[in-house]
Order: structure tokens, then sequence, then C-alpha cells
DNA sequence: ACCTGAACACCGTTCAAGT
DNA sequence: ACCTGAACACCGTTCAAGT
């Protein structure tokens, strides 16, 4: 059986899906591929590049249409959020994945250019748009990982921590809204 | 030569600030103590363990006193936040271990505990407070964890990203202070 | 274009046994 | 209390060679 670099990257997401990051190997993917190791390096140069290619799959499988909603800048920014955190969600330790790529500036742009665009559109200049885009991220990446991680220890019979004592999401992406909506009143008065 | 944990513990903690997180390996430390492996395990249970001290004791390093100022709750909150983020940037990759040893629930408790009171002595009641302190945590480690990565990957030579493309620390924390100072104002209103 | 086979230089962890 | 020595079951990556 010959493969292209799609099929290998469908079943490396498959893999991280199913059984989580630990259990993306190159060995693995090549085993349950019946290939050898060394043959998925032709399709990736290495393993980052292919994490990296698995977090951008999990971004797209998360994609939803925008609805149509342009008079409220913290709807529009509530739905990107949402998106994003819910995208990472659904694949087991999506949110590792995701934060790490990101942090390491390969791919996942998607999301940060669309929240620094609707905050401009709000009246922000780049410099806010780009604090407050960051600022959101970090948010979501932090408690999505943070949500995530316990889920999976509690799940995993490590009970030393409590679900209840997780924050809720919305509460705290709230807080960051609020910062920002000073900004953005300030912006307009101006 | 005969070890006791605290040497154990100084060795990987060195290990890490000044090779990074990649570099603390049992085989590793091991032979730079010129012990077995397995010796190793005679101080910690295992690597995850060791890790959680390692992250416990970059902490207690970057611990300072507290400049007495209990006028101003914002204060008080930029003195943990910078102590923390200063605490994690004085070390290797310190960003990436504390903030995953928070993430799994193992110690790393003392600034999430100190926001959360001061928060609550600002007139937050209990679960706004929680959800402040978890909001700036999440912050503080996202800024710092992608900053020391990209300044590792610059430094390194991987020039994929920009310096200045990162978004000044100070100016995200406001957003989320003065969100949190909303909240405030209308807990002591009511 | 895609893969094999073999090698290199590593990992964490366990466990019986030693002092 | 602290460590040895050996083993088990793994890693990522390279590279010449095959089809």
């Amino acid at each position: 059986m010959r493969y292209h670099r799609d099929d290998v990257l469908a079943h490396a997401h498959q893999l991280v899906a199913t059984y989580g990051l630990g259990a993306l190997t190159m060995r693995r993917l090549g085993a349950e591929l019946g290939v050898q190791p060394s043959a998925i390096y032709h399709h990736f140069a290495n393993k980052q590049t292919l994490l990296a290619a698995v977090a951008e799959e999990i971004l797209r499988r998360g994609q939803r249409p925008r609805t149509a909603d342009d008079a409220d800048w913290t709807g529009r920014v509530h739905e990107v959020c949402a998106e994003l955190r819910d995208a990472m969600l659904a694949c087991t330790d999506g949110a590792d994945v995701v934060a790490t790529v990101w942090a390491f500036g390969m791919g996942v742009q998607g999301p940060p250019l669309e929240l620094e665009a609707i905050l401009r559109a709000a009246g922000l200049d780049d410099d806010l748009a780009l604090v407050g885009s960051r600022t959101l991220l970090h948010y979501i990446f932090g408690h999505a990982f943070e949500e995530q991680t316990a889920i999976q220890a509690i799940s995993a019979g490590a009970v030393e921590r409590e679900l209840d004592s997780l924050p809720d999401f919305w509460t705290g992406l709230e807080v960051v809204v609020d910062g920002l909506r000073s900004r953005v009143e300030a912006a307009v008065r101006a």
C-alpha cells in the first residue's frame, strides 16, 4: 500500500484524537500504516512538522460558518473564541497540540488574525488589537489546556484535582472582553 | 558519593536552567551525578514527580518580599504577577515547566492562592475571585511561554518569527485587570 | 514518488541484589 | 538509606538502497 501526505496526516490526527498526544509516534504511525518508520519522513520532514499539520487539521475540522452579525463586535469575538475552544476540546490533547504549535510560531494563524481584525473593526488601533487578540488566545489556550488535562487526569483515575474547582470558561472570557470594552469605548470617544 | 533528595533536585534544576527541559533526563541526571539512572528513583518516584519539584524550585528561587501596600489591590496583583513571570523567565523553559506542572494539578499553588486572596480582599465573591485568579494565571503562563519559546527559537537560529511581533506583557495584563476592576467596582457598590 | 532495512544514539522504568 | 547492573520496551532520525 502506498500513501499520500493526506493519508498519513489523517492517520496521525486519528491517533492523537483517539489515544492522545503520547500515542503520536513516528514508529507507531508507521506500524499502523503497515510501513517502516522511516517512510513517514518521505511525507513530513520531522515530527514537529507533522505535529503542526495535526494542529491545523484540528482547527480545520472545527471550522463553522460565521453568523453574519456585524453589529456587535463582542458577539463576533465570542463566536471565534467558541469555535477555537470547541475545536481543541473535540480532540484528545487538542489544546496541548494547538498551543504548542502556536507557541513555536508554526501555523495556527487563522483565529488570532480573525480576532485582530474584529478588534480593529471595533475601533482599536493596531497595537491594542494585537494585544487583545493575544490576551484572548492565552486565556482560551490556558483554560482549555487546564480543563482537558484535569478531565483526562480524573478519567485516568489520578484524582488529585476536583473538576468543580475549574472556573467557568465564559465568566473568565467576559472579564477579558470587559477589559477590552473599556479600550474600545475610549477609542470610539476619541 | 551519596546524595540526598535536595542534591538531586538542585542538579535537576540546574540542568533545566542551563540546557532546557529537553536536557532533564533520568539518565543524564544520573550520569552527571556519577550514579546509575535507577538511583534517581530512590529520591523521586518518577520523572513527573521530579518535574513538579523542579517547578516548585523555580518559584521558590523567584520569591521576593512583598512591599506592604494594602491600599491598592491592583498594585498587589501586579506584584504577584511580576514575581511569577520573572521566576519563570529566569529559567530556561521555566514557563513550560511551571505551566505543565500546574495543569497537572501537582503543586504550584502559591501564586494562584495569593491572587485569589487579594481579589477576595478587594471585594469579589469566592467564585469571581477564583475566575479572576485563573484568568490572570492563564494570561501570565500563555504570555511567558510564548515569549520564552520565541526567544529561544530565535537565538537557536530558527528565525521563523519576529520578536517585535510579541505584544507587551503589561499592556495585556492591564486589560485583564481592567475587566476585574469593573467587577470589583460593581461588588463594592452592592 | 514512495518505501525498505539497518543502524545510531538515545529514552523511562523495574527489580533483584549489593553495602 | 542509597546505590549497582542488567534488562525491558520503547523513542526520533539518517541513509544507502530498492521499485
